[in-house]
Formats: structure tokens, C-alpha cells, sequence
DNA sequence: TGCAAAACGGAGAGCGTCTCCGTATAGTTC
DNA sequence: GAACTATACGGAGACGCTCTCCGTTTTGCA
């Protein structure tokens, strides 16, 4: 008769979505953002480009669904962090080493994510609210081991300049490091 | 007979060569690097497109031409920032923010000469090695206050990475000196 | 099996960088 | 000034990119 219920999620739809999601992360984590085009992650999927975009409207969006399960270790990272036992400022230099490598985990996502910090607008606004928890975390709990007056959006930004510099120039991680020691000793109190 | 004499420079040449880089100064300057189109800088030099790219055969080389006078500023900069009368930790921040300053004078400059850092094919090698010079001049100057290790790439890195934030994300004077102020504090022997 | 909601996929619009090549011009030689 | 050629000009268009429209196919409840 007359077509009553609202299907929750068509099988062919949820398998093609995966598939793409999937072969996505794999083209991003070794071409980088830029280096991918929509065309070659449809044809690699096996979909049109129509389909790959009814799922994802803008390439922005994609990438923020490959990068989906990853901000989630950003808060076990700071438990490790912070359940060191060592001087604030080994602790605060681990999480931020553990911050920065996973910005870099992926090819254009620091640069990115950084710029998005501000933008609530942005499709990476839910993940920078939680990079900015974090930081908060931190600061809460060095506290008075920090120079005064700083706050997570600093600390992120900071980080993430450096990750940026480190995606971009493709560094070693040993460059990283001795940057994020110039970063951390700067942010502890003199 | 047989034409002998090679030209010079044909004057309608240089003409149309002045004016396009003008004119995408301005353009750059105004709206970013990507967000200025090839086209759009012919229209306004009011050459075709084939003449555009005659002189410029990328637009990154055009983009080079535009920044070309200003790396002098570099050396001045740092003069000024030496010859002031104050402990070490004050004459770096002074350099290190009006490195700053220059690399986010042009929007999409201080992420494009950073990456170009350690690149010699880059056609903003030569503007790096100016600041890579200038950087060395700093080191060889403050010296002793320095924490022990630090180079001029890692310098030009950590203060590229900020530019490139602050540039980014349309921060204020105030946003930048804050971080400025960590990464200086970072470089000073504790 | 019938049927409508949902998803599919390809052609193509629109914009970008950059190239090719026939035409126009500057500047030298007589 | 006229002839002549190295040089510069500029527009049409090749190619690749993101993203859209819409006719066709598939799915799954009745």
C-alpha cells in the first residue's frame, strides 16, 4: 500500500561508505591530503563520483571522517602523560612529544587541525575541542609548575606550529624532539 | 645583411614585466597566494595569460619576484635588534618578532619559506639562506645566553612554524608575542 | 511480486594552472 | 624610412581538479 517505514541505512550504502573510508586512509596516510584527488579515491573504491560524494559532500569532510577513531587516543595519551612519575617537566614533554606525533601520524592533518583551532565552522571543530580538553588537562594539573598565563589554545597552537613544520619539511623525529624541548622549557616557569 | 646584435631587453618587455609584479604584490598581499589566480593577475596587468607565464613560469616564481627586495630587510632587523642595549633575552625577542613580523608581512609566505628551509631546488632558496644567515648572525652574537645546541635552522623552524600559525588563523599581535615569548624563553640557557 | 525510497554512477559544469602557436612589434641595419 | 628578424604578445584550449545533476538501478518492506 502506501510505503510506511523510513529505512535506517541501506546494506549496499553502509558497505560502500566503509570501503571508501577505508581505501581513503590508506591514499592520505601515504600521498597526503593534497596529493589525493576524489577521482582516484572513487575509482579506487570502485564507486562513481557521485556516490563518493553523497557520502562525503567536501573532500574536508572525508578527511575528517579518516581521521574519525584517531582523536581518540589523544586522552589515554594524557593519562600516560600525566601518571608518570617524573618532574612537570618531563611529563609536560611527554605528552607534548605523544601531541605531536599523532598530528603528524597523517600527511596535512597538523597544519590543518591547527588552523582550525579558532573556526567552530570548521569539520574538525569536535576534534580541536577535544585536542583543547586535553591541553586543559594538562595545565590543570602542572599548574603551578607552568609560567603563568597560558592557556591550552597556546599550548596547542605551539604544538601544532611545530607539528606543521615537521609534516611539511618531512624532519626526522630527533628535530622534532629538540623543538619540543625549546617549546617545553619555555612554557615551564623560570 | 644577417642580423648580428643580440637584444638586450626589449622595452615593452620590461614594461609589462614591472607592472604584472606590481600588480601581484597587491593582489597577493591583499588576498593570499591561493586565493589569486593566474588569470586574475594577467586581467589586471591587462597581458594575456601566455605573456604572464612567459615571465613567470610558475606562479610560485612569480611569487618569488613579488617577495624579492623585501629579504633585505632581514640583515637590517637584525642589526637593529643586536645593537640594543638590553640582556640577551630581550634582543632575541626583539629579533625573533620581527622575523615574525616579515615572514607574516605577505599571507601565505611564512608556511611556503619555511617548508623551503632545508629544499636548495626551491625557488625561495636563496631568500632562506639569507635567513638562515641572519639566524647564525644571532647565534654568534648572543652566544653563551643560548641554550647549548641550538642552530640557526632550528631557530628559523620554530619561529616559521609560529608565523605560519599566526598567519593561518588571522591572530593578533598580542597572540603571536605570547608564543614568541615561550619559544624565546626556550632558547635561553636556563 | 510490486513498488517507492534510497543509492548508484557517469556526463559535464566551472575553475584552476599552464602550453602552443599564429600574429604583432621592437629595434638594427642599410 | 624600409626591410628584416629576434623577440614578445595573447588567445584558444589541453588537462586536472572539485563538485552537481539526473536518469537508472538496487534495496527491502508490504
Amino acid at each position: 500500500m502506501v510505503y510506511r517505514k523510513v529505512f535506517s541505512v541501506r546494506a549496499d550504502a553502509q558497505r560502500n561508505r566503509d570501503r571508501i573510508v577505508e581505501v581513503a586512509r590508506a591514499l592520505f596516510r601515504a600521498k597526503g591530503f593534497e596529493a589525493v584527488s576524489m577521482d582516484e579515491v572513487a575509482k579506487a573504491a570502485e564507486v562513481g563520483p557521485g556516490t563518493l560524494y553523497r557520502h562525503f559532500p567536501t573532500k574536508e569532510s572525508l578527511y575528517d571522517a579518516v581521521l574519525e577513531a584517531w582523536a581518540e587516543k589523544v586522552n589515554t595519551a594524557v593519562d600516560r602523560a600525566l601518571t608518570l612519575d617524573a618532574p612537570a617537566r618531563d611529563r609536560l614533554l611527554k605528552w607534548l612529544t605523544a601531541y605531536a606525533s599523532m598530528l603528524t601520524e597523517h600527511k596535512g592533518a597538523a597544519a590543518r587541525i591547527t588552523a582550525a583551532l579558532g573556526d567552530p565552522g570548521s569539520p574538525f571543530a569536535a576534534k580541536c575541542q577535544t585536542y583543547l580538553g586535553a591541553n586543559q588537562r594538562i595545565i590543570e594539573a602542572l599548574d603551578s609548575a607552568l609560567r603563568p598565563g597560558v592557556d591550552a589554545m597556546q599550548i596547542s597552537r605551539l604544538v601544532g606550529g611545530v607539528a606543521a613544520v615537521v609534516d611539511n619539511s618531512e624532519l626526522p623525529a630527533d628535530a622534532a624532539a629538540s623543538m619540543l624541548a625549546v617549546v617545553a622549557d619555555g612554557l615551564i616557569a623560570s
